[in-house]
RNA sequence: GUGGCCGUAGCUCAGUUGGCUAGAGCGCCGGGUUGUGAUCCCGGAGGUCGGGGGUUCGAAACCCCUCGGUCACCCCA
């Protein structure tokens, strides 16, 4: 490896630089302002854990059993970056008990190692939700509803939403049990891969693109044929709610999730803008089981993940893009003494007003700072030069009607205030 | 983890079958007289052609290794 090499990102991981990361900012914050509305306090959990505490969330998975981030401690502690979100949330419940229900929103890092390409990183970021302690059919509804309108709020308007149930533990072995032997009875043409897999776990050959292998799928058992009576009613309720809120809902009896815990309602929203590859922006689904399993009462919960990478990526393939506010002034210093202190209190006054507003450094010539200027894409440009001064006054001038104007100096924060409001009519 | 494709300035790319100090557009910086941008004109900075090794009189071009990106599979956000 070369010097170069060595202070470059590692494989698969990046960086999120201005102007891209406004997007990100955004996003964000109107995932954070949803929560809220939706009544999700934020939830702060560590990068890192014991090994054990993603362990639990699935021995058998790929996530955890092939692509996690391991190390040692310099105190002998076994830790893993964090490879999804659900984990140290339900580890987090358990440790402290707080009265459910419980309802947080998280934004937070994940780590996986995994053949890297476009929309599939090594460290990536998921907003998400996560809702313990209620079992009623109205959270599943719920916690599909906030993110159903996040996507349509920030318009990625191609997404579609499919939906599942796993049946509860009682019911699952059976089903399990009756997709091995359907396999194994029409399937052992298909070869050794194909046998190891329905070995492994029949319920993942269900979501193969595997071409040769779609007609056994096709004819396979149906999960949503197993449940058990209260199970098919839970789904039934959850459909129903859907509906009620003009919510588009695709049945997906086939659709797997790569997460051992999930029980009863299982949903994926996938952006027809994207490859098949990286289609899948969010997706989560009920864990009844998983609070016991860190040794917690018996706890319902309910929760989703949503890739920001991927939600940045969708709206770019639909050409959408959300608006990021920029900056509404810039101040140039027509005064030719840049270390002078008249337009750094200008400036600093203008931000305590609650403006955005930003300047050239260094003594640039007045040309070049209108070009820096025009650059910033501030609305309006005000310069402090030597005539406006004399007369206790500031130039303002419209970059984009190219309309100047002379404003008082104590009358320039009104003026824009009326300006803005004069706008948003 | 398996297989395919790709890698030249900040960005998008051009560089004929290996041959002269490696180019363009955009972007960036400066100038076109005293204090005005986006247009126009002029000038400038910026590349050990991803990295290392090899073949050759000579390599950005050919070979090997390596790093990175990308596509499919696997899996997932």
């Amino acid at each position: 490896m070369s010097r170069d090499e060595k202070f470059r990102a590692p494989k698969g991981v990046h960086d999120v630089l201005p102007p891209d990361s406004g997007q990100w900012a955004v996003i964000v914050a109107r995932f954070a302002e949803r929560a809220r509305r939706y009544g999700y306090g934020l939830a702060i959990t560590p990068m890192f854990e014991h090994v054990e505490v993603f362990q639990r969330v699935g021995e058998h998975t790929d996530v955890v059993s092939k692509e996690m981030y391991e190390l040692t401690d310099k105190g002998g502690r076994r830790l893993a970056l964090r490879p999804e979100g659900t984990a140290s949330v339900v580890r987090a419940y358990v440790e402290h008990r707080p009265a459910p229900p419980w309802k947080v929103w998280y934004v937070a890092p994940n780590f996986r190692y995994e053949r890297a390409q476009k929309g599939r990183y090594r460290q990536h970021w998921q907003l998400g939700v996560e809702a313990l302690g209620v079992s009623d059919a109205a959270v599943d509804v719920e916690v599909i509803a906030l993110l159903h309108g996040f996507y349509r709020d920030l318009g990625l308007t191609d997404v579609r939403l499919l939906l599942n149930s796993m049946g509860d533990a009682q019911t699952r072995p059976a089903f399990v049990a009756a997709l091995r032997a359907h396999f194994l009875a029409h399937g052992r043409a298909l070869g050794d891969e194909f046998l190891a897999r329905v070995d492994a776990n029949p319920m993942r050959v269900l979501d193969t693109k595997v071409e040769a292998w779609q007609d056994v799928i096709e004819s396979a058992p149906q999960l949503t044929a197993y449940l058990s009576d209260v199970a098919a009613a839970h789904f039934e309720q959850v459909q129903e709610g859907l509906r009620a809120l003009a919510i588009d809902v695709e049945l997906a009896p086939r659709l797997v999730r790569g997460f051992d815990y999930y029980t009863s309602t299982t949903f994926e929203f996938q952006s027809a803008a994207l490859d098949a590859a990286q289609n899948a922006v969010g997706g989560g689904g009920r864990y009844d089981g998983l609070a016991e399993e860190f040794g917690g009462p018996p706890t319902p919960g309910i929760g989703f993940g949503t890739g920001l990478e991927r939600i940045v990526l969708a709206l770019d393939a639909l050409g959408a893009s959300v608006d990021v506010p920029g900056i509404d002034v810039f101040v140039v210093d027509g005064l030719g003494d840049g270390a002078g202190t008249t337009v750094g209190t200008l400036v600093e006054a203008l931000r305590a007003e609650g403006f955005a507003v930003d300047r050239a450094y260094g003594g640039r010539s007045v040309k070049a700072q209108w070009k820096a200027a025009d650059k910033s894409g501030a609305a309006v440009t005000v310069m402090v030069g030597r005539d406006e001064l004399a007369r206790d006054a500031v130039a303002v001038k419209d970059l984009a009607s190219g309309e100047q104007v002379e404003v008082p100096r104590t009358g320039l924060v009104a003026w824009l205030m009326a300006r803005n409001e004069e706008i948003s009519r």
